[in-house]
DNA sequence: ATTAGGG
DNA sequence: CCCTAAT
């Protein structure tokens, strides 16, 4: 069985095989995070887990999965959920994966501190044709275990066929857990009730951790790239036929915040604030995994280890952090953030804000509606999923159909600014945040069902929209800058490889911080699809090539619908990368930010005392406030200034920094190259100061 | 994570 | 500013 391929980890002991590195600078930081962050889970890992596990009996039948076998024992390993959807998908592949559409399953194995075993099934049928992407994902949880476990495991299970037939079911026959999952059919999510509210699933891992009992691992997206075998998904589409209706209300996706370094759950239900306070886990991962851009990362292993025996690759997510008291943190985590924060500016979250009303007349042009309604949010930067309440037709020969976009929302945003921080500094800090998503241009989005359609020569008949139907499931988002719209990219990208990461999310660019759940708010319905499962889907599915290409062989013709999400442009850029095939702009580049005379002073004087070859701490003592100026940037500065100061004052551009600077700019520049400057520490102020007289003021924290 | 350079 | 290699 595919089961036994897992790992028993002892319950206590199940250490991931973590390897430790020891943190490439000793500098600083290093020492204080690791010891925790490698005990801790992550509930996505469990949860994948779990699906896995379920899956995989559904595929033997006979299989007794014991998912949860030891009695003391937690089946969990973050191996396993690799594994065994590497496992699984063997006999899926064949099934799935040839027809190109199977995603991964995930798997979430329970804790079970006792007794309790409860199996969970899950079935999946692919019998999608070849063309029909299937996307199962389950994860499950047992409130039961976290009572007494005291962690709570939550299974979602959310499928997705194209088709409309669902392939996932799962099943639960342990008593102990509460509920049952239900069917997955037709993608409907099942979640059981979990005592935690936000984090849910997630949120087990922090307490899992705080037990020490279990460990979760992530996968490391690229590794999973390196299999390229499954993908995993926890979110994807509805399904087209849709039952999502059904279940949606009870599933949620967490959200996972990039600043706050835990999930959160957006969810209805009341239940699951037993979660949030659990931060950290997975949200570093995620981070970084916004952070690249392109999702390189899954070429690179660096972070992860890999502890495979079987074969299959499970990296671990080192970098877990601590998470512990946010303040403690804050520091460090502000400085994390930048870069997300930066490339990703925004999460997009529930909360929408601006919204107006619109209704265009029907037009068969899509594209043409888009435009307008873009138009009329007035430069809001709503990013992610707008509402639309579709209202019907008119002509029934020709038919017309009419879209009602009630919102576009705005992502939710993550400042952090210190509590010393002025009024004005945050407003500027928020608009920055708010330009930057638009810097880029917005561009329209469109979803349907779930699925990003991208084939913009294709008539709203052709594809899928009319008026009659289902208008629900449409949807449109901004997203940051443009991407060839239609053609080119999905030539290039396949639908299913969105996510990878790397999320790197961290690109400036609205899109992977936004997931956008098609489908607004508004709707009594959010589509199944939600945000966080596109994230988290980002994260576990780097799948690879396997997929593109049978993405792109397979459907020359239902190009228009791709089952990419809410995926943003970044999700759809970095699965180009592994493909090779560039796009180069996805990443939108950071808005230029030119540095301000005081900024420029702030860096030379601190240059004149740390010398040049200390960025960092250049960074920390005259820009520790200011995110978006990294030790990289002053560096750049620096030389520029070096540079600006040698050419003639006609030669320069921009705001005229005084002569006075220039000329400390040289002195200390030379000073510095010929003391070698880095080590010699700051004593050499005084040296320095030949130069100028004034002007010698402090950091310029402030800005923003 | 930082540093150093090239682009 | 971005991207990378090397630390």
């Amino acid at each position: 069985m595919v089961l036994k391929k897992k790992q028993d980890y002892g319950f206590n002991g199940f250490h991931v095989s973590t390897i430790p590195r020891a943190p490439r600078s000793i500098r600083r930081r290093g020492s204080i995070k690791k010891p925790v962050e490698d005990s801790q889970i992550c509930a996505i890992d469990l949860l994948a887990t779990l699906a896995g596990k379920l899956l995989q009996e559904s595929e033997s039948s006979s299989a007794s999965s014991n998912v949860a076998a030891g009695k003391d024992r937690l089946n969990i390993s973050k191996d396993g959920i690799k594994q065994e959807l590497q496992d699984d998908d063997k006999p899926l592949k064949g099934e799935c994966l040839d027809q190109g559409s199977c995603e991964g399953i995930v798997f979430v194995s329970k804790l079970a501190s006792q007794d309790l075993s409860p199996k969970y099934t899950v079935k999946q049928f692919p019998h999608a044709v070849h063309d029909a992407v299937l996307d199962c994902t389950s994860t499950v949880a047992s409130p039961d275990y976290l009572d007494k476990v005291g962690c709570d495991v939550m299974v979602t299970c959310k499928s997705k066929n194209i088709f409309g037939k669902v392939p996932c079911k799962v099943e639960r026959g342990s008593p102990d857990c509460g509920e049952t999952c239900g069917d997955l059919e037709n993608g409907a999510e099942i979640r059981q009730d979990a005592e935690g509210e936000e984090s849910g699933g997630l949120t087990m891992a922090n307490r899992c951790s705080s037990k020490d009992s279990v460990e979760l691992c992530m996968k490391n997206p690229a590794q999973i790239n390196s299999d390229s075998n499954v993908k995993l998904s926890l979110n994807r589409d509805s399904i087209p036929n849709a039952s999502f209706p059904k279940h949606r209300n009870d599933v949620k996706i967490g959200i996972i915040d990039d600043d706050e370094n835990s999930y959160r759950c957006n969810q209805h239900g009341t239940k699951i604030k037993a979660f949030r306070s659990s931060p950290c886990i997975g949200d570093q991962r995620i981070r970084k995994l916004l952070t690249s851009r392109y999702w390189k990362v899954a070429p690179k292993l660096k972070d992860c280890e890999l502890s495979n025996t079987d074969g299959g690759i499970k990296p671990v997510f080192r970098k877990r952090k601590f998470c512990g008291t946010r303040k403690r943190y804050q520091r460090e985590t502000t400085f994390k953030r930048r870069k997300l924060f930066e490339r990703h500016m925004v999460v997009a979250s529930d909360g929408g804000i601006s919204s107006e009303s619109v209704t265009n007349s029907p037009e068969k042009n899509m594209n043409t509606e888009m435009g307008g309604s873009a138009a009329m949010l007035h430069g809001v930067s709503g990013l992610s999923s707008s509402v639309i309440s579709h209202q019907a037709s008119f002509n029934s020969g020709d038919s017309h159909v009419k879209f009602s976009i009630k919102s576009f929302r705005v992502p939710e945003l993550f400042i952090e600014v210190p509590e010393t921080e002025t009024i004005g500094a945050l407003k500027r800090t928020v608009m920055e945040a708010v330009n930057s998503i638009f810097g880029g241009g917005l561009h329209v989005g469109m979803f349907l069902q779930g699925k990003k359609v991208r084939d913009d020569y294709k008539t709203l008949r052709q594809t899928g929209i009319s008026h009659n139907d289902n208008l629900d499931t449409l949807g449109f988002a901004l997203e940051p800058s443009p991407i060839h719209p239609s053609p080119p990219l999905h030539t290039e990208d396949p639908p299913f490889l969105l996510p990878s990461d790397t999320s790197q999310l961290l690109t400036r660019s609205p899109d992977p911080p936004t997931f956008d759940s098609g489908f607004s708010d508004a709707t009594p319905d959010p589509s199944p699809l939600t945000n966080l499962g596109n994230q988290v889907e980002k994260i576990h599915d780097s799948v690879p090539s396997p997929t593109d290409i049978l993405t792109d062989k397979t459907m020359p013709d239902s190009r228009a619908l791709v089952a990419v999400p809410a995926m943003s442009l970044e999700a759809l850029a970095v699965v180009p990368m592994n493909m090779k095939t560039n796009r180069a702009d996805l990443v939108q580049r950071r808005t230029r930010r030119p540095f301000s005379v005081s900024e420029v002073e702030a860096l030379v004087h601190a240059v004149e005392e740390l010398g040049t070859g200390r960025w960092r701490d250049v960074k920390l003592r005259a820009f520790d406030n200011a995110k978006h100026r990294t030790y990289v940037d002053l560096k750049d500065k620096w030389k520029t200034l070096v540079h600006t100061a040698r050419i003639s004052p006609q030669q320069r551009r921009g705001e005229p920094v005084p002569q006075e600077v220039l000329d400390r700019v040289l002195s200390a520049h030379a000073y510095w190259s010929e003391h070698q400057a880095k080590q010699h520490g700051k004593h050499q102020v005084g040296t320095l100061r030949i130069t100028g007289p004034l002007a010698e003021r402090d950091g310029i924290g402030q800005d923003i």
